[in-house]
DNA sequence: CTGTTAGCGCGTTCAA
DNA sequence: TTGAACGCGCTAACAG
């Protein structure tokens, strides 16, 4: 007898074990609300314990009617934008007693509604969606109606960066910040600026670019479109988009916008193989403030977001979030002048 | 009626919309190998469009016994080493048609042998650890024990880096990574080498401890303990090393071998805050060559290891794993020589 | 090819 | 307090 039971030991199996009843076992391992006399709960963990018992999550989603888990969906886990908020998010998590599984969308519309259609399978707590989309996304209608469906039984849908949709958010003030960026960068006597901007309709991109313009609008600057580079909204695309800038020769900019940390890291990249010197040649600043800022040289200019908090933020929204109300949390940027971007003479 | 149902879409409504039997609804939309007839097949399916149904992944896991998901158990998301890795696992899982869950362990032994058990609980197909454990650990045993558990009831265990427990695994050559590295600096015409490595016992530090040592060895060249300065396995860790390092005035040495790229820039960070020129007044290595290496200057000499396809091998490994044969992949490092190490004359 | 039925592992009534 | 029985949503026999 039991060569090995090539199965799972089943609660069955423990309530057998202790010599109590099934209801008995359940009751005396999992919280329920009743008690169990001393006696039997200790024999039932001791027996739990013995067959190495683990309760089949996956059972009691089904009677729960759900499972602890929140969804993430990211762009990107390698991107440090996403990682460092996917820590802020399985921390919370953690702390909330819940289980994460992960989506990555690869930015396309399309692929990012099959996985909250199938994450939706899995009748999690929680769906964030980390990844900015586009303006112009072709499944809009099909990516709400999912989530719609997916609130009305139960779930909660949280959305970070910007409220496009009408569901929960952690609002990150990509405008204000991209302003202020803006504001703090003519006050150094910067006046002839280009930036590095992620595809058309990208919203984050979007969103910072339109702030950053904003901003040089109070101070009587004009951002031409013609002084908008695009790329992906990678470290590739900040790459490519400083090459063909250089090829054009437009040159004559003073100090370039990377609408990313990552667009501005792969734009001095590109500059560097270029033989521009940073900050002599081109200023730089980014967005985001991501970690691995702190170990280039020159230091760069930036907005932080406080990532790992915004991730954090996300799942204690949607604990507390009342279905329906479409609450709205604000992340204030900060401007982080460093040295990519020195006082202009 | 039907004043939005409170709960999801069951199967069992879709085939009363679609005037079929529980059974036929199911063959209609997952693959069964039998067969249903045209016309009720596009009738089920409209009928599950019209329901937004998404099948109850918890529900089939419970009677297939087991869920399509890999569950990946981390130390850190936020680190460039494990993103990547994860980066990679998700592609595979993706391409398998599987869904990911992950675990944060942050290094504490005991957390993470909660983790599998608790992860344990969803029924997953695999389970594959990426972070380094320690050599004396205090629950090894129960470790062992839980993913053995896990393996008799069908699952597949795959541990990232080293060999210690008996379970498949993808072998990083840290030892022969370390030891090239260290016979090509002294190539370059180093000779008083310093080690910034993680805590003691950590498997991955040590190893690459042990065949850096070996590789000097191999031109007559000791590493005494003294040489070795230990930090937590992380940038703080190494930054903290090369203040104590500073302060302990022993100074001497060409080259710092931090035992893992983060070390690595943790030290450079410290150094220059010290008003040292790198590699001008003391060269540095690191290992792992995560993408942030692209980005900072002096450009870092590492051992590179193909970090992505580490995490889709390890799914591959997992998928192509018969019960009870560890097999072992083994992934080649390769040293890439940059400018923090230039040949000293 | 279709429908009926019996479970999968578990939480939770309902009597005892 | 305990245990027997029902049901959660679904798949896999089994008849028809």
């Amino acid at each position: 007898m039991s060569a090995t039971t090539p199965r799972a030991a089943t609660l069955q199996d423990v309530a057998r074990e202790a010599g109590v009843s099934l209801a008995t076992a359940s009751r005396a391992l999992n919280g329920s609300t009743r008690q169990v006399a001393e006696e039997y709960r200790t024999r039932v963990l001791a027996a739990a314990e013995k067959l190495e018992y683990t309760p089949n999550l996956s059972a009691q989603a089904v009677v729960r009617g759900g499972s602890m888990t929140v969804a993430l969906l990211v762009a990107e886990i390698a991107d440090p934008y996403f990682s460092t908020i996917a820590s802020g998010v399985m921390q919370a998590a953690e702390e909330a007693g819940m289980q994460v599984t992960m989506g990555v969308t690869e930015r396309m519309p399309q692929r990012e509604i099959e996985l909250v259609r199938v994450l939706r399978g899995q009748r999690p707590k929680i769906i964030i969606l980390a990844g900015s989309r586009f303006t112009n996304a072709a499944g809009r209608e099909a990516l709400v109606a999912e989530l719609r469906a997916f609130e009305r039984t139960g779930g909660r849908v949280v959305m970070i960066s910007q409220r496009e949709l009408p569901f929960a958010t952690v609002l990150l003030d990509n405008v204000g910040g991209a302003a202020e960026l803006a504001r703090a960068l003519t006050d150094l006597g910067y006046t002839r600026f280009v930036v590095f901007a992620g595809p058309e309709g990208l919203m984050t991109s979007s969103e910072r670019v339109t702030g950053f313009r904003a901003g040089l609008g109070e101070r009587g600057i004009a951002l031409p479109d013609g002084a908008i580079v695009r790329g992906e909204f990678t470290r590739e695309g900040g790459y490519d988009a400083a090459k063909r800038y250089l090829a054009g020769g437009s040159g004559g900019a003073e100090v370039i916008f990377g609408a990313s940390d990552v667009m501005a890291l792969g734009a001095m990249a590109a500059f560097r193989e270029a033989g521009l010197a940073l900050p002599g040649d081109v200023a730089i600043a980014g967005f985001d403030d991501i970690a691995t800022l702190r170990d280039v040289t020159p230091a760069v200019t930036t907005v932080r977001i406080p990532l790992a908090e915004v991730g954090r933020r996300a799942v204690e929204l949607a604990l507390r979030e009342e279905p329906g109300d479409a609450a709205v949390v604000h992340v204030a940027t900060e401007t982080v002048l460093r040295e990519s971007t020195p006082p202009r003479g």
